[in-house]
DNA sequence: GGGGCTTGGTTCAAGTTTGAAACAAACCTA
DNA sequence: TAGGTTTGTTTCAAACTTGAACCAAGCCCC
């Protein structure tokens, strides 16, 4: 099969959405770094913990919610929990589970950058945009993350054909 | 001033975006790894370079095209460079400069690892964007890497008021 | 033409990410 | 119920990134 080369148009796109991309990051990294002390990712962390019920989740859905990997996350983690910002607890209906809970201190601390850090991500990228580009925005992107994830499972699945989920024997 | 918090809708765009844009970075880098053996980031350079007169170009312009700071281009410009992929040459203007030229050996990596890239991104990204989409993702894409650059560019002009850019004398 | 700032680039230490390997608990299934 | 696989998590080494500090070489300007 020839390649199917971009088009130029798709060029464009493609290298506006890197550009775009590495800046956003970048200064919302700074931003967090420069008045919490900490990383987008660690950010987030705390921050997905915020909302759930109990403010505490187990580490799998964690990886899981935030698109990393176990690994990584195994690293912020313990970092933040060293920070105080967290705990990790046993969980107790599974012996091998692990649970992050946030703590009042990591609650603190992440409503103090809250503010800052929504400033930021406002002028950095909703103000730029009309309303109907976050309605496209909202749409282009989770195509692209609906069909990744999607990939991402069927590799999961295919990996080592030997007596695999044996659904209905689809040759 | 009080915080202009995400609308309901701006986070659901928010968090999309967030999802895509680590799924998809990861997907890239996970396929360059596998077929060319060195990340995203390192394969765009040796693409920028390809498309370069003489194949050529000085560290800073690769690092502004790039959108990345010049001790991380450094870094990975002496990894490629110990692979082989590029040489490091003097600049003939400015003895301070240092150029970054694709070697042979690159170009043919380069090529070989294209059509596996291209087909990676078609398929995770422009396969599932309606034609219109792609447009809207430029403008979107164009729309915050312009204002974040320029932010970056008032910031540097800012910093340190002492006497400064003393261009008509602003306030 | 000698300070003093700016620019181009590298270096260094500390922090983060990656992927593979290690472990242990849970889950089959013969 | 023992043995083999899967699942949840951590560990480890190697690779990468960050930001501040550094070193030259250019630039200015009195």
């Amino acid at each position: 099969m020839t390649t199917r080369w971009l088009t130029a148009e798709e060029q464009r796109a493609w290298r506006a959405y890197m550009a775009a991309s590495l800046l956003l990051e970048d200064a919302i990294d700074r931003q967090l770094q420069q008045d919490a002390g900490m990383p987008h990712l660690y950010y987030s962390i705390l921050s997905v913990l915020s909302e759930c019920p109990e403010r505490r989740l187990r580490m799998t859905d964690l990886a899981e919610r935030l698109k990393i990997t176990r690994s990584r996350l195994t690293y912020a983690v313990t970092r933040l929990e060293k920070d105080g910002m967290l705990r990790r607890e046993a969980c107790r209906y599974d012996k091998r589970g692990s649970v992050a809970a946030l703590t009042d201190e990591g609650f603190a601390v992440l409503e103090r950058a809250a503010p800052g850090h929504v400033e930021t991500v406002r002028s950095s990228l909703f103000d730029r945009l009309s309303e109907e580009q976050v309605g496209q925005l909202e749409e282009i992107s989770a195509a692209i993350a609906q069909g990744l994830q999607e990939d991402g499972a069927r590799a999961a699945a295919d990996e080592v054909p030997w007596r695999r989920r044996s659904s209905t024997a689809c040759s």
